[in-house]
DNA sequence: CGTTTGATTGACCCCACTCAAACGTGGTGG
DNA sequence: CCACCACGTTTGAGTGGGGTCAATCAAACG
């Protein structure tokens, strides 16, 4: 399982690599460009040099000059309340997109920081914009990526807002699984790369809380939790707490 | 007090106005449109018949040809768990956008219910795109929305995770206060149009503890409720209560 | 090794939920 | 016009889920 680090760290010597090429570009762009359209989009295509853990891919109030497709690695982004404290409002895996929030009067209102070192590609939003003048399905993947955007957000304000911390964890839990899947690494085994304290303040919890539930959800039987490293047993009895089998319910012996 | 219900069934009569000549216009399209662009916007705009309380504009699922701009009334906008309970995820009045959720997949992703007797213009999907490929104006306008619409989220993001029932409540009606006086109406004294049932459930609170804490409020002469009718009498200390000016801090008694 | 940081576990407690009942208001029909 | 009903709202009492505080433990690091 050291996949979702050392594999990574090779790709730094070959980091100029294009779009076309790229085995994230269909995740970042899912569908209806062509080639030649993806050339286009690979010429504006910036590669930044790898983030350490704990730096800024930028901050809030920054001016937004992009958007980032992460490569490799992991980041959070975060708001802040006017009291001082935060939330953390997404993290963002490999082949996953973030710095939407920059298209409104060009400047970041959420901060991003990389959980891990992290390499990620820089699409500048001025050659973006003109680009999508000129090439109509690249405009249509962008409606397309903002919509998932809102989509996922209303998700999470559900999650926030009407979920149990049992819910919530076993939402969390599923998401991980489902989005490594989605890079088609393994879906039931897999290393968080934030800490408890990060996944707490992202699902509205005390860290105690969510360290007794992964306890809780050991003893049952469901994951065996090594410290960040985890796996899920009984991937359905997860689905099952947050109701995704409603039907099917066989009388599990959890909820309460 | 009328203003807000009244003069906007007088503009039933001539729905059939153009975005140019619509007051709303520099509310749904804030900047940098000129007069030609306008009108060619005008021409794809759909007006529709006005929506009764309770009618759904759309539903979950539905298929989306249209994103729409609330001309009178409100609409409320939730989404659906698994385990069947319900998340509003938004409020929308007048002039505000709704609708951007059906950008993936040309489905939605939320439904959409009038508050009240409530009118809009639908802008069909197909034809804003197409628009947008010869206006840059325009489509730079959606983009801007777009990081409207993720930045707002996450404000919301925030307030479910983080704050306490007060700092909600407050929140919840500076938002309210905010959104009137950006539509020219009084800042301090209006009409919430959805139930408290409704706030409760979009602040992740009981109903309870909504009319508990208006009622708090108003033992501490902050604001004056009446049934649905509210008028803020400190504005300045619900701005406190969130934490907007923490420096001046005045030792105002009622934070515990 | 000692130190530091992150994770776990236990004891206690409080905020906000639940349950329950009363109240007011608006709508409806007699 | 009034009596009645239905629904939304308010208010009170009691409780529990999850937070807080504090101590311990484990791993990483210098």
């Amino acid at each position: 399982m050291p996949d979702t680090n050392k594999p990574q760290l090779v790709t730094f010597d070959r980091l100029k690599v294009s779009c076309g090429q790229c085995n994230l570009n269909e995740l970042c762009f899912p569908h209806g460009m062509d080639h030649e359209d993806m050339c286009k989009l690979d010429s504006v295509v910036e590669q930044r040099k790898p983030l350490q853990k704990n730096d800024h891919l930028y901050r809030e109030s920054d001016s937004a000059h992009a958007i980032y497709a992460v490569r490799s690695g992991s980041v959070k982004t975060l708001v802040e309340s006017p009291n001082g404290d935060e939330q953390i409002v997404g993290f963002h895996l490999p082949g996953e997109l973030l710095g939407l929030d920059g298209f409104m009067d060009s400047a970041h209102t959420c901060t991003a920081i990389a959980l891990e070192t992290t390499s990620v590609c820089a699409i500048p939003m001025a050659k973006l914009e003109n680009l999508c003048n000129s090439l109509p399905s690249l405009q249509h993947q962008m409606w397309r990526i903002m919509g998932k955007e809102v989509t996922e957000e209303h998700k999470m304000l559900l999650m926030l807002g009407k979920m149990s911390a049992e819910e919530k964890i076993a939402t969390f839990l599923l998401s991980i699984s489902r989005r490594m899947g989605e890079r088609h690494w393994k879906t039931t085994e897999f290393v968080l790369s934030m800490p408890r304290q990060d996944i707490a303040n992202y699902l509205g919890l005390a860290v105690e809380t969510v360290s007794r539930l992964f306890a809780q959800y050991q003893d049952a039987g469901i994951i065996k939790v090594d410290r960040r490293r985890i796996r899920i047993l009984l991937l359905q009895r997860l689905k099952e707490i947050v109701g995704e089998n409603d039907e099917l319910k066989t009388k599990n012996g959890l909820e309460t």
